[in-house]
DNA sequence: TCGACTTACGAAGGAGCCCTTCATTACTAG
DNA sequence: CTAGTAATGAAGGGCTCCTTCGTAAGTCGA
């Protein structure tokens, strides 16, 4: 709770240096009285303090906007492109990558099909040729990568070793975190898909600015992301949201229900199934829209246990089904407030299947903050 | 997430001047040179602060202590003693109070038995009965009075108005908070039963110092508090924690395989029954072991959706039962050990019975903190 | 009882950070 | 070309913190 170290005037420049950089990144390049006034400090220390970051190289200048009465004030932006992040989903028919400036701006982007039973070598090579992709697309070359963030489906230990795949045979046990070191000379950060999905959701998509949400993400695969208190919830050995490990929640066998549908045509592939029934239900089909109940029947009841036990203020359905989410919504709906004490808003996911190579983005970017805001390590490292 | 104002000097000082408080508040009387040196400061820099906090009110200074080597050192500690908190428990069968200085130490206590059929007037009665034996117990006056919190069964809005009790019929609907403002003329607080408990668990009891912990408050209710990040989680409209409501999660019903033991006396009032059934089975009585089980099993599909959920570091089992904690704690957790992907350590509460009354003090000093330390208000109040 | 030792106190001087103020500069509008 | 506008840069002052040093008030041992 308390930290009990009192404040230094050093200290206090830092914290106003950091106020400044979060401001420039925030709003684009700014002039120093913009400045000035948004950080409630006056222009004579703002100056100071933007000719200390442009010395440590986070800062520079970008030409006067013109057309402005008066003298033409100098305007100073955050240098996003000082460095790349990139972002992967590790998925298990699909590696998507992204490569985005420290600002989370997305540059470029790639996908690779897999399929679940490829070896590990082949699955490994797949991450590769996705990121080199972006690196070849946005022109930049890996020595750029400040950090690389993936999200994978399966329960990653602390230290970005796989615990638990149930999709994915050969990931188990896998030191994931290593394999990936070995590839980038860079930060490697590691993390499950859904907390990466609510993370994505909660800084750009439908749940901005929410305090506490439930992200629902199912597909082929359920999961589920948490957001207490405004920040992504790990949980002490990284495993929370694992609600579908619990038989009475029922959120295990739920998609059988969407792929077992008689509508279903014989001979479509199994991992379209789900995807067919959704859109008949769309259509009317009568055995579509009577599996869509059962399937959110199920849903609902892991859905509401997390409800119950947290209350959040929304409950944001993603994922891959949540292209259907028309479908899906007011049943969920309907079943929830059967069970809840307060109903919370349920919405749909708007970044769809992107969210978590966008989620991983975030994470990269969030990472950098941390580093950058929490500096106990002392002053800004320099860049350049 | 981020506040975009920068420090100015007085804030600085503002800061050091609360971290002095906590410091004092944490360790007792303090020596200029322990603050110091706890804080980070320098001695002179402290000496100012210290100086600024007694002219204030809010510091004292109180007798060197002897036999050391050198110069005694003066010595300062918070004045816990300008007023009083008090904490009220409302449950269904007694009703609890306690007096304690603005540190959290308790002076005083007192119990008023009720029962849940009472009408309304003799609740509040008791409750006036209560905390006015507090008061002539510790010799204190209404009017010393910072702060009264009051914990009760029930879902509470934030603002304080009994939106659901199953276990209190008069309850229902009422303006809590309108109620004992009328009676006390001091700051009132209401709050959840199961998230004082929870709170005094993790600022005095077993789970001190943990990040996340899912506290179970078993007893003829049940209920659930949780910590997450170090801080009680309330959720968007103060109903986190009610699981019990969810069927499949198996709660609700539990307590009866206690109650309907065949091998409790006829004639037992029910309310010992339970007890009645798990003195029984810590004697080895075979029927009492299996409604034991029976109730463990109930017990742990709630709990480890919990635990599911939120990857807890720990768990505390609290509440009226938690004095049979013996004959639970191994069958819990080997049902958690089935479910659990990782599991999470399982202890007994330490403060049993009185966990919600010390839970409502704790919640009236951590509020006072806050007053305290975010004066975003200005500079600390006087007090004297 | 007295000196040596230990530890805290208090005052002085200095550095860092922020603020306000004001003359100066650069550009636009007419 | 002049008036008006708005940013710039430098000077001066206040607050908070730090280090340093001589002084004060105890304990310990002879």
């Amino acid at each position: 709770m308390a930290d009990l170290r009192g404040g230094d005037l050093s200290r206090l420049r830092q914290l106003n240096s950091l106020t400044a950089i979060r401001a420039l990144r925030r709003a684009g390049p700014l002039t120093l009285s913009a400045l000035a006034e948004r950080t409630g400090l006056s222009r004579p220390s703002m100056k100071e303090v933007t000719a200390e970051l442009m010395e440590l190289g986070w800062v520079e200048e970008v030409p006067p906007s013109p057309g402005t009465m008066g003298r033409p004030a100098r305007r100073y932006r955050f240098r996003a492109d000082s460095g790349h992040l990139v972002g992967v989903d590790i998925g298990g028919h699909n590696i998507r990558a992204a490569l985005s400036d420290l600002d989370g701006e997305i540059l470029a982007e790639t996908r690779q099909p897999v399929s679940p039973d490829d070896p590990l070598e082949d699955r490994l090579a797949a991450i590769e040729r996705a990121v080199s992709g972006c690196l070849a697309l946005s022109r930049t070359t890996v020595d750029d990568l400040w950090t690389v963030a993936v999200g994978t489906i399966g329960v990653i230990d602390p230290e970005g070793r796989v615990v638990y795949s149930a999709a994915v045979p050969a990931w188990r046990d896998l030191d994931l975190a290593a394999e990936l070191r070995r590839m980038f000379p860079c930060q490697v950060l590691i993390e499950n898909d859904s907390r990466l999905a609510a993370r994505a959701e909660h800084r750009r998509g439908v749940a901005k600015g929410a305090r506490d949400v439930v992200f629902l993400h199912v597909g082929r695969r359920m999961g589920a992301g948490l957001i207490i208190g405004g920040k992504v919830h790990r949980g002490f050995g990284a495993a929370s949201g694992e609600i579908v490990m619990l038989p009475e929640a029922r959120w295990f066998h739920a998609p059988e229900h969407l792929n077992t549908c008689v509508s279903v045509p014989d001979g479509t592939p199994p991992e379209d199934a789900a995807g067919y029934t959704l859109a008949a239900a769309r259509n009317g089909d009568p055995a579509a829209l009577e599996a869509v109940e059962r399937y959110v029947d199920d849903l609902a009841v892991g859905t509401a246990a997390m409800v119950l036990i947290l209350d959040p203020e929304m409950v944001v359905l993603g994922g891959g089904f949540s292209r259907s989410a028309d479908v899906l919504l007011d049943p969920l709906r309907r079943r929830l407030e059967r069970s809840c004490m307060r109903m919370p808003e349920v919405r749909a996911s708007t970044l769809g299947d992107e969210c978590v190579v966008v989620g991983a983005i975030d994470y990269a970017v969030d990472h950098l903050d941390d580093q950058l805001f929490t500096p106990d390590s002392g002053p800004l490292p320099v860049t350049r």
